[in-house]
RNA sequence: GGUCCGUUCGUCUAGGGGUUAGGACACGUCCCUUUCACGGAUGAAACACGGGUUCGAUUCCCGUACGGACUACCA
């Protein structure tokens, strides 16, 4: 075995991609780059009662929105192909065979009502049912039954599961790559269930074994499988494979942004924004789930902003492209703690991004039907005061509708004599601009204003209102430049013979 | 309930035995400006608590509290 670094981001395609496995995918892959290592993408489909049509071809375009690149996987194949779970069953079969053989594991014939009946009564007598060294004695598998006995109910076909014959008293400990030592005694780990009885291994099972034939060095996943992460262990232990088990890191979760617990669904509606990377059409339910990439986030923005929710480069530096991180990224600086998901930090991002990309560009992909030329100005007018690129289509449209009405409070503190005679005398002398470019336009009304002895601060606000309706928006001269003389001449005429003389 | 993990401004976090505890988002004020926004400046804002160890703990140790994850033939 070499001693690359090779990762795997490994969902389950149960639904839409959640935006924490964005995150933990964005971890494998930086450690992966930076590493020089092997980025791979496994799909955990071994729950056939919860596949949902659609999901694993969400992931794959999630990642890719994203920028993140497999190198071994489903989708682009590899040596150890095939990668989707679900194609591999015998295997594990194979290998649970090998541990029964060695008697680290049993069959059990206990079905779930008989299991959950203990649990409930276990439950009412303030206790937990566990299917462990002490309650396996008094069950029915393959340790209590006698060999004829277990050999009748396999040939008659009846079910059973393969369960994991933890050791009564053994300490596991392991080094986490974040939490450093982590120690928990066997007798607090159950005999998980290896094989379920429709034929299909459990997440703990398939985890371990295709870990290991796919050679992964390094595990980074979420926090919620620390718990479990002494199980594998002991499976490990159990194959034999201990000397070439891979190191774990267990991210810290995404948590809600108030109150208290895990990032949810919930928060998304709640809060108003998004919580999964592309919007999901749910094909059970019919609902429509919004995505960052729909809602306007660029994906830069949201590499930045998921890249610093539970890790930080230690420096000041806060704005990371793809590439800054994988050179500044290490498991050493990922934080133990849960962060809490703030979408205004999002937002910032999204609008420092925004800033960056370029008129033309952002011209083209938002405002196709206007002229380009026109476009990119329009574009220059509002990128720095937008946080998303679909609102410069919002905020643009007073260029392309007269105002219906005018703000009435500026109206009548600012529609005054000055007002009056200085917006007229602009108008009159507008036809005659030939130039009709914002600077000129400005120097037309400041010398108009000059003759007639009024100063520009009195009454820009109140032709503001007569051009667009409302007072307040971006630069007018260069709104006007955009709108064109005739639409301006047609505004200020119609702004004057409403609001009167 | 049990097991495990965690705890620095409201939020993301830096730091680490002696610091004016730093930055960013959000918020307040001021400046810039034709308004709004951008930008700039500035302000308010934190080491959960209690014991140790130490000349000195926010930092190390132990408790407590609080929070979280897990506790399925789901991943």
């Amino acid at each position: 075995m070499s001693d690359q670094v090779r990762v795997r981001f490994a969902p389950s395609p149960t639904g839409a991609l959640h935006i924490g496995g964005v995150r933990t995918a964005l971890y494998n892959y930086l450690f992966a780059r930076k590493t020089g290592g092997k980025m791979l993408l496994r799909i955990e489909d071994t729950d056939q009662t919860r596949f949902v049509e659609g999901a694993e071809n969400y992931i794959l375009e999630a990642l890719n929105w994203v920028g993140i690149t497999i190198d071994e996987g489903q989708s682009v194949g590899g040596a150890h192909a095939p990668y989707r779970q679900s194609e591999r069953k015998p295997i594990y079969m194979e290998y649970a065979k090998k541990l029964l053989d060695s008697g680290k594991a049993y069959y059990a014939f206990d079905t779930s009502e008989e299991l959950d009946a203990m649990r409930q009564t276990f439950e009412s007598q303030g206790s937990a049912f566990q299917y462990n060294a002490i309650s396996r004695t008094r069950l029915k598998n393959s340790l209590t039954l006698s060999a004829e006995e277990v050999e009748a109910k396999l040939s008659a076909g009846e079910p059973y599961v393969i369960r994991l014959k933890v050791p009564a008293k053994e300490e596991i400990r392991f080094k986490d790559l974040i939490r450093e030592w982590v120690v928990v005694h066997s007798s607090a780990v159950d005999d998980k269930v290896l094989m379920k009885s429709d034929g299909m291994p459990t997440y703990h099972l398939a985890n371990v074994v295709d870990d290991h034939l796919m050679e992964i060095s390094h595990v980074i996943r979420g926090e919620e499988w620390l718990p479990s992460a002494p199980l594998h262990i002991l499976l490990y232990r159990a194959f034999g494979w201990e000397d070439t088990m891979p190191k774990f890191a267990h991210l810290p979760l995404l948590l809600k942004p108030e109150g208290n617990g895990k990032l949810s669904k919930r928060d998304a509606d709640l809060g108003g924004f998004p919580v999964f990377p592309l919007e999901w059409n749910d094909p059970v339910s019919g609902n429509v789930a919004r995505g960052f990439r729909e809602d306007g986030y660029l994906k830069d923005a949201v590499v930045n902003f998921l890249a610093f929710l539970g890790w930080n480069p230690g420096t000041e530096q806060e704005m990371f492209t793809m590439d800054e991180l994988i050179e500044a990224f290490s498991l050493e600086r990922i934080s133990k703690s849960g962060a809490k998901f703030d979408i205004n930090k999002a937002k910032w991002f999204n609008q420092q991004y925004l800033k960056l990309q370029s008129d033309e560009e952002l011209a083209k992909q938002y405002l196709s039907d206007v002229e380009l030329e026109k476009a990119v100005k329009i574009v220059h007018l509002f990128k720095e005061r937008v946080t998303f690129p679909q609102e410069i289509v919002q905020e643009a449209q007073f260029l392309f509708n007269a105002p219906e009405n005018y703000d009435e409070a500026i109206v009548s503190s600012k529609w005054n004599d000055d007002a009056k005679k200085g917006i007229v005398a602009f108008k009159e002398a507008l036809p005659a601009l030939d130039n009709f470019v914002a600077e000129e336009i400005k120097h037309l009304l400041s010398a108009e204003l000059e003759k007639a002895g009024i100063k520009m601060g009195k009454i820009m606000q109140m032709l503001r209102v007569a051009i667009t309706g409302v007072g307040a928006g971006p630069d007018l001269m260069l709104s006007m430049e955009i709108m064109g003389k005739t639409e301006v001449l047609a505004r200020l005429e119609k702004a004057v013979s409403t609001l009167g003389v």
